[in-house]
DNA sequence: GTTTGCTTACGAAAAGATTCGTAATTCATG
DNA sequence: CATGAATTACGAATCTTTTCGTAAGCAAAC
């Protein structure tokens, strides 16, 4: 009979807001940490109040976005959902609205937009090179 | 001292918010469309009330994303931002957010998600082989 | 010129995201 | 155990986005 309550299920393709991504992405950089240290971490620039930061890292929580040990007075978050997980809801959600639906039209326009050095141009090249092998070979 | 009471000037990095991608969409697909022209172009899943659509419009209008031709009743929008300066705005956006500043990471993410078809890869290889081709003779 | 059917204008409610002040809690330390 | 410093909880204000009802305008058709 016990059973979490449901926090918040999982969307499948959830898209954080700004400010959740904001900290998502100290999380994901400095992995477990306090709301206290988040909130230094945080771009100084847009000095907000502490209570912000923790009030955002609590509907974070509820959201089922982290998950936070309370055993300690500091309570200590970490990320549920991964960078992976948002770079899939990012990367589709962009293909679909801006790219027709092409993978291949969005990363030409990676590549135009931002041309790698020669560098990254060969270790692109090399990861293609194998995905073609793979394909021949099967 | 005419000057268009600066409806509202165009933030280099405007990033348009979902219901807003959605009308953009079909903007950009369509073309200039009325506002019953878009209404009925949306997706039929999300029913929403067709005053609904105009006023998403109207306030698009101030916003600036979009302009109107109002000579005749119903009123003609087109978009003004572009398909392009979104696309940018998402890239730069999502390279920032989860791939660490590194346009390579994303191209990399982008191949290994969407796995490419033979011919889409070759086209890809091809454009890279022409990037480097110009880095080369410079 | 009245009616009818669409269109825009307007205002406001609802929903969601962000912000922060204040109160309550906790814990170390004098 | 009283005090002080830091933390969490809570509630509310504010701002933005989304939604839609109702009013007002307009043009064709009666």
């Amino acid at each position: 009979m016990k059973h979490k309550k449901a926090a918040s299920v999982r969307k499948r393709n959830y898209r954080p807001t700004e400010a959740e991504m904001a900290i998502l992405q100290i999380l994901w950089e400095r992995g477990p940490s306090t709301v206290r240290e988040v909130h230094e971490s945080l771009s100084p620039r847009e000095e907000k109040a502490y209570t912000t930061t923790l009030k955002l890292m609590q509907i974070m929580q509820k959201k089922g976005l982290v998950k936070r040990e309370t055993s300690n007075r500091s309570h200590v978050y970490q990320a549920v959902i991964t960078r992976d997980q948002v770079s899939k809801s990012l990367l589709d959600n962009m293909i679909e609205a801006v790219f027709k639906g092409s993978p291949k039209q969005l990363i030409l326009e990676a590549l135009g937009r931002y041309r790698p050095s020669r560098e990254e141009l060969e270790s692109i090249r090399q990861y293609i090179d194998q995905m073609m092998q793979q394909k021949r070979s099967s």
